[in-house]
DNA sequence: GTTTTGCTCCCCCTGCAGGGGGAGGGAGAA
DNA sequence: TTCTCCCTCCCCCTGCAGGGGGAGCAAAAC
């Protein structure tokens, strides 16, 4: 039983770096490669693979995207999420979106190899950080994440807020009063332990709670 | 005359991808492979490669540092600077220091060799996106980026803005008076056209003013 | 059934942010 | 020299931001 694997990246070296290290592997086969999400789902339809390596950032159509269009469909491959640094968020996301396997772009390509045959059996391997990362947010003993203790209204305001908007404008956007918004903004300051909001704005740009190509519509 | 290449990135598989795509070159060969910054300078000077690829971000030592080095030394290899998307700001520094070919790692990997052999000869390849992003810096006919219009003051005040201190803390930092703070900040926020601190500071992490994981210190 | 949590909105108050306008000194260009 | 740009600092003024405290209300947790 060949292993057949599905690359997908945005970046052509990228891709070359992957196929080229399994393809010298016994047993694992590279079905085919993808540039963006849309065409990630055309080809994971067309050419059944047994496994997906899965860029979570790319243009029109990002890896997240992917998982949730892919999730609950018959046959779908087992995904490994492949990531950069300092995408906690949406690392914590792709769990929760039923990814199977996390590996950092730094990790060694052995990895890679380990991580392919263990997602066909249906196993799971994450790169040590991933895993850190991933163990401390599940693990209640572990301090919560700060993003963690915002409640779902104040992840809205936040979003608002690192998207440059005013307390006046998130009131109007989220249909609410302005002192509601103060009153979340507030909450989230202490929440976060900042000091202002553009603190709390950069704050979520870097856990990707907002994507910084998103801010400044 | 083979073309000697040292390849530095942090990503492992991007470096294995490129060794592959440049091993299968006649007259190209690999001299070596850096993880880091400060490994590639080592690398540089042990190896006297004829080409350095080198990625811009990276940790310990970024890209920009090892081109601030290598600058005026003596038989210093030619530099083809790897870029991702939005670090636009990043690009137009590292012309200044000096390198000669810029590719996205998006760009068709025959484009990589084209520009491995171009450097060697001391030629210079840009890829057709960056090119434009230079010539629209260049030129004066092209109205000029708002980062441009700032002067140097203001830069400096900028990047402050974006690492999330007030008024009184940039007075202090930068030595000068709250109210000169406060006329520098006016200025950014008219000429980059946003309607307050925080929007400038978004805009400035979007642009590569300021590197988002060094925000927050 | 009581408690807790999250969402909503109100008040008062201090203080920083940002607009407007003015002004002096230094460097460099016309 | 004169003009212009940059950096520096000052004043006044409006308004939003953020802290503190209080309160009602619904859903969920106990």
């Amino acid at each position: 039983m060949t292993i057949r694997v599905l690359i997908v990246d945005d970046h052509e070296v990228v891709r070359q770096g992957l196929r080229f290290v399994l393809e010298q592997e016994e047993g694992i086969e590279v079905a085919g490669e993808s540039g963006d999400g849309a065409a990630a789902l055309h080809a994971v339809r067309g050419l059944r693979p047994d496994v997906v390596l899965l860029d979570l950032v790319m243009p029109v159509m990002d890896g997240l995207a992917v998982l949730e269009r892919l999730r609950g469909e018959a046959g779908r491959p087992a995904v490994i999420v492949l990531t950069s640094f300092q995408e906690e968020d949406r690392v914590v996301e792709a769990v929760r979106l039923g990814a199977l396997s996390y590996l950092s772009k730094t990790t060694a390509v052995d990895q890679v190899v380990e991580a392919v045959r263990a997602a066909a059996r249906g196993g799971s391997v994450l790169e040590p950080g991933i895993a850190a990362l991933l163990l401390g947010r599940v693990r209640q003993g572990g301090r919560p994440r700060p993003l963690d203790l915002l409640t779902p209204r104040e992840r809205q305001v936040l979003s608002a807020v690192a998207r440059g908007r005013s307390n006046a404008e998130i009131a109007r956007d989220l249909r609410m009063g302005r002192e509601t918004v103060k009153t979340h903004v507030s909450s989230i300051l202490a929440k976060l332990g900042v000091a202002d909001r553009t603190q709390a704005a950069i704050f979520a740009l870097q856990q990707g709670h907002v994507p910084l190509d998103e801010a400044l519509g």
